[in-house]
DNA sequence: CGGACAAGCTGA
DNA sequence: CAGCTTGTCCGG
């Protein structure tokens, strides 16, 4: 059969003139014949590919790059072409490539932004194939969000302006000892420890990259790297900054970014989840790290006061700081075990915490909340948001209430009293809200994480409750200052500490408690045993060393656990030793690799994984919520596996190395 | 993804 | 059979 596009594929002169005279007969047809007759032999007319970013469609496309376009265009480069009719945008990913013949091509619309290079595409590539997903959606997180028309030259001299930052000789050494030394190190440090020297001490050594969790830690570190007298480049604002040398600083996507000559790849705080993209593919910000460093011949540290078994094992080498550092930087932990209480009138605070948070200033409590109930309540009469006959209780959906039970709906409004002010119920923690004021005379904020409104000021009376938010929402107001920072705003460099957010200042917090850790420590996860400890150490680092006579205090029925045991003595490395072991036996993850397929069709990608029969590929699940485990003996089998499976007809997610699996 | 087109359905 | 929806295919 002759469909429309074997005619237009073949006989291009004909496909013109049969689009007739309702359709503009001259304008792409004419063109394109002109440049093919002229150029093909001609000018070069080079051809490069170009993958378009474009999302659902995973496929790269031949044009022809004018000769006004051929000295700006590389491997990398963001160009907008013609597509299917429209424009998009998309990246150069080939030159000089050989087209599927009998197509007519078409010239590249424009030259729209200087890309990730070469180096970088093909790094891409690695990750799409690591993390089994789009290559256009990896090449988008390396790419810049402002166009960058030229790209800027390198400067001078980079390093170091003025006179060296006042480290003491202790950090010098380590700082040699780490960086100094090909290939990757893992550097397992003490909670209170900010890490900036490792960026300085890295920037000493020529150009490098440094990757933080959070963006709001990368702008403080830029500031003050500048005020140490180095080139420093916030990757987010700066993209093409790190082309003229210096250190490039950034949350997770920095580790993309373009820099004239990599020595060095530092991750400060390596156990962070947000160093792992959350959407697909999901890759991480240190597998990333180390795979660049290693092709770039630069050195690689994973740094942080808790790091992951993952960036352990990934590591060439494991260099600890010091015992009694690492020690003096934990605070006391005080386990408070629940199980010598009396049966019955168990609340959520223990007589200890009682008595520990009366005679405390302030603090910070974390509820890990049990299941996660979307109750609404009206704002006015307080009372539960129901259907008419107060049968079944109803939820917020698109702005209308329905109730799942009848399917009964109506507007945003109190069935009581006719309020329109309805407010999200926490139940956990306003709960325990109540509960805490009965029993200290602080003031109680409650903190959750769907509040995008401005941190919590927390400040002497006043304690802090909420979900793991907590840890996280809230800045500190010591005295009587009545200063906060917008969440949105950045700071600016204020002398003192008052706006400055808990993330970057240690030991302000006089303690921080968790209500029930056990719902951490035995969550069904293969890594909560090191999440939870992740936990204790971001409060460690909240109420600083133990010098100071501030404390996390945990309460548990599990005292015992090899987390909390880690966490009193103050040592982080204990827990791995028995993790390591652990997940050893039980082929879980950094000694297989695990990904997570959920989504409608998870069930029919499952089954053609099977299919493939690849040695060692186990299929676990479903489990309740329909979500499946596939595992491999290690990430290339399991990448392999993702690719070779056919996935254009069906709608899963796919999730490699899932962090709460 | 989003348009182009074909096939399927409805009502006059 | 016009007018609309639904499904499938494909892009240089």
């Amino acid at each position: 059969m002759t469909g429309r596009n074997r005619l237009f594929d073949t006989e291009p002169f004909e496909q013109a003139d049969k689009s007739g005279p309702a359709a503009s007969p001259d304008q792409t047809g004419g063109e394109e014949i002109d440049q093919r007759s002229a150029g093909v032999e001609v000018n070069s007319g080079r051809i490069v590919r170009v993958l378009p970013d474009v999302s659902g469609l995973d496929k790269v496309f031949d044009y022809l790059c004018p000769p006004d376009l051929q000295d700006r265009v590389r491997i990398g480069s963001m160009v907008r072409v013609e597509l299917h009719g429209r424009r998009v945008g998309g990246w150069v990913v080939g030159l000089d490539t050989e087209p599927p013949p009998g197509v007519s091509l078409q010239s590249i619309a424009k030259f729209s932004s200087v890309g990730p290079s070469a180096d970088t595409v093909e790094l891409a590539r690695w990750a799409a194939h690591r993390w089994a997903g789009r290559l256009a959606r990896v090449l988008k997180a390396a790419s810049p969000h402002r166009m960058v028309p030229v790209p800027p030259e390198p400067v001078g001299p980079r390093r170091r302006a003025g006179p060296a930052p006042a480290f003491e000789a202790a950090r010098s050494e380590l700082a040699a000892a780490v960086l100094d030394h090909p290939g990757v190190t893992a550097l397992q440090l003490a909670p209170d420890d900010d890490q900036r020297w490792l960026a300085a001490e890295a920037g000493d050594r020529g150009d490098c990259l440094v990757v933080v969790p959070e963006i709001r830690r990368a702008r403080n570190l830029v500031r003050w790297l500048r005020r140490q007298g180095y080139r420093a480049h916030l990757a987010a604002d700066d993209w093409a900054g790190g082309l003229t040398g210096g250190v490039v600083v950034g949350s997770r996507s920095a580790v993309w970014a373009p820099i004239a000559d990599l020595r060095t790849v530092v991750v400060l705080d390596e156990h962070d989840e947000s160093l792992q993209e959350e959407r697909s593919p999901t890759w991480h910000a240190r597998d990333v790290a180390v795979e660049r460093a290693r092709r770039a011949g630069a050195r690689c540290v994973l740094a942080g006061p808790c790091l992951s078994l993952a960036g352990r094992v990934v590591a060439d080498r494991v260099v600890e700081v010091d015992r009694r550092t690492v020690r003096h930087g934990w605070p006391v932990v005080e386990v408070v075990d629940r199980r010598s209480e009396e049966p019955g009138r168990a609340g959520l605070f223990s007589p200890r915490l009682v008595q520990l948070l009366r005679t405390s200033p302030s603090a910070v409590l974390v509820l890990n909340r049990k299941g996660r109930a979307r109750l609404l309540a009206c704002a006015s009469c307080g009372e539960l948001v129901r259907t008419e006959d107060g049968q079944h209780l109803m939820v917020e959906d698109d702005g209308v209430l329905t109730a799942p039970a009848t399917g009964e709906s109506r507007p945003l409004i109190c069935a009581v009293c006719t309020g329109t002010t309805l407010k999200r119920l926490r139940l956990g923690v306003s709960r325990a809200a109540e509960e805490l004021s009965r029993l200290v005379e602080h003031t109680v904020i409650e903190v959750t994480g769907d509040r995008a409104d401005d941190p919590a000021a927390v400040g002497p009376g006043v304690i802090v409750l909420g979900t793991e938010a907590a840890l996280f929402r809230h800045h500190y107001r010591s005295g009587q200052s009545a200063h906060t920072s917008g969440a949105g705003r950045p700071d600016r460099g204020e002398p003192g500490l008052p706006s400055t957010p808990f993330s970057t200042v240690a030991g302000l917090t006089p303690m921080v408690a968790f209500l029930d850790m056990d719902q951490e420590l035995m969550a069904p996860r293969y890594r909560a045993a090191e999440q939870a400890m992740v936990l204790l150490a971001r409060a460690a680092r909240l109420v600083g060393g133990r010098g100071g006579g501030n404390r996390v205090v945990v309460q548990t029925r599990n005292p015992d656990h090899r987390t909390l045991r880690a966490a009193v003595s103050a040592d982080p490395s204990e827990l791995i030793t028995v993790e390591s072991e652990q997940r050893r036996v039980l082929e879980l993850p950094p000694f297989t690799a695990l990904a997570e397929i959920s989504g409608r069709d998870a069930g029919t990608l499952t089954h053609r994984l099977e299919q493939l029969e690849r040695p060692g590929l186990v299929v676990l699940g479903p489990r309740p919520d329909g979500r499946y485990l596939v595992r491999a003996p290690e990430w290339g089998e399991l990448a392999d596996a993702l690719a070779g499976v056919d996935r254009r007809d069906i709608r899963t997610r796919v999730a490699v190395d899932p962090p709460r699996a």
